[in-house]
DNA sequence: TTTATTATTTAGATTTGTCTAAATAATATT
DNA sequence: AATATTATTTAGACAAATCTAAATAATAAA
């Protein structure tokens, strides 16, 4: 099955949507892709065509066992080249996703898997994703962790410890509840204070007391 | 100037037939990229507004200073690529042309600058060919090698050292003149013959006599 | 449960890159 | 020079991927 980019793209967006079986809807799905919801209805035919989706009108779209096969070869390409840029030519996290979304298109299995060997075969990608193998087999999601250790840069909240009114009180004011996606600007050594910002709002700087108390997982 | 791929492709094969200044024909650009000269002629119009050729009706195409330093981005990026695949994930010649074909088309200066020096910032590629540096000067053109010592897979006739009717006649018959493209299939160590493919006609072995009087260089 | 709102799809248009078939220009042959 | 051949261009068509505007379905609100 050759896909083209276009058709990769949706492929991989409805994988991420998916977020294990729920339904994508169209218009998640082209706002994940930055289109308009009557391409995605187009694109969403033609992938029922190739039977990589399960898609009735109004229904929603969700993967095949195909679909998600082909999913997890794109992410497997895409998080491998990330490792590349990062580990090889020393790019910095924020800056290799753009640069992945370009080479993960370069459909190779013989160039995948001997990337995959130049770098050792990382099972995490440097935003703390896992790689899918060969097979397409992942590793167990990656554990949660306090906001205080997380080391990849855009998290989203999982979980808050500490079940005090006065936290609680705190994390309404500045707007982060479970689900909310954080991304991490700066540490600063001094007292392990931690920048962050909320999708949407401007940075605020939160105590590393607070931090330990937010649990997060890589996005 | 952002370039399409297509687009891309087509300024790459232009600089390739130009061989310094020639005019490309339309029927030449054409086989080259495996199309119909009417596509060609619909591209070479646009490629002349963007001010990438020059290009008049029935009179034929030759990069203008633009398309020269475009083409000169495209072919570093090609051979850096080549490296890359030859040198670090153990990939052989003849298997390296297709992948960089792709790889190419990702357009950041970036990743091209410390793709390379992570390369060490070599100066030719596997096939022995130059790679233009960042700002697209070439090194010295490769020198014409006997054909028995080339370490390039395909190559074009330059010269033939012996001017004797005997081996005209032989070359003659095996339709091998000045600028014939040439494939080497295989060395055989024994007597140090050689297996070549003339483009468009099955291979033949030539003895290392005749291989020492032919001049090629790389393609 | 009727009405309003939101989500989704359809119909038809657009852009890019390509094609075939026919027309025209350039070149070679007699 | 007239004619044949080859090269190139034009005209018109097509597929892929997208869009806008209008129509329709699903859902939420009154």
């Amino acid at each position: 099955m050759n896909l083209s980019i276009a058709e990769e793209n949706h492929i991989k967006s409805i994988y991420k949507l998916q977020e294990g079986d729920a339904v994508v809807t169209t218009n998640a799905l082209a706002y994940e892709l930055d289109t308009k919801p009557a391409s995605v209805t187009d694109m969403a035919k033609k992938l029922k065509e190739k039977k990589l989706i399960e898609y009735e009108k109004y229904k929603g779209i969700t993967l095949s066992a195909d679909g998600r096969k082909a999913a997890l070869q794109i992410v497997r390409r895409h998080r491998l080249w990330e490792c590349f840029l990062v580990d090889k030519l020393s790019f910095s996290w924020e800056e290799v996703h753009e640069l992945a979304e370009e080479l993960e298109h370069v459909r190779s299995e013989k160039l995948t898997n001997r990337l995959s060997e130049f770098l050792g075969n990382p099972v995490i990608d440097p935003h703390g994703d896992p790689i899918p193998d060969a097979n397409g087999k992942l590793v167990k999601p990656r554990p949660q962790t306090s906001l205080d250790q997380a080391n990849a840069k855009r998290l989203v909240v999982t979980a808050v410890t500490d079940q005090s009114t006065a936290l609680l009180a705190f994390l309404n004011a500045k707007g982060i509840k479970l689900g909310t996606q954080l991304e991490i600007m700066a540490h600063y050594e001094y007292d392990n204070s931690i920048e962050i910002k909320v999708k949407g709002q401007s940075p605020i700087t939160i105590s590393e007391q607070v931090a330990k108390n937010i649990m997060v997982r890589p996005l």
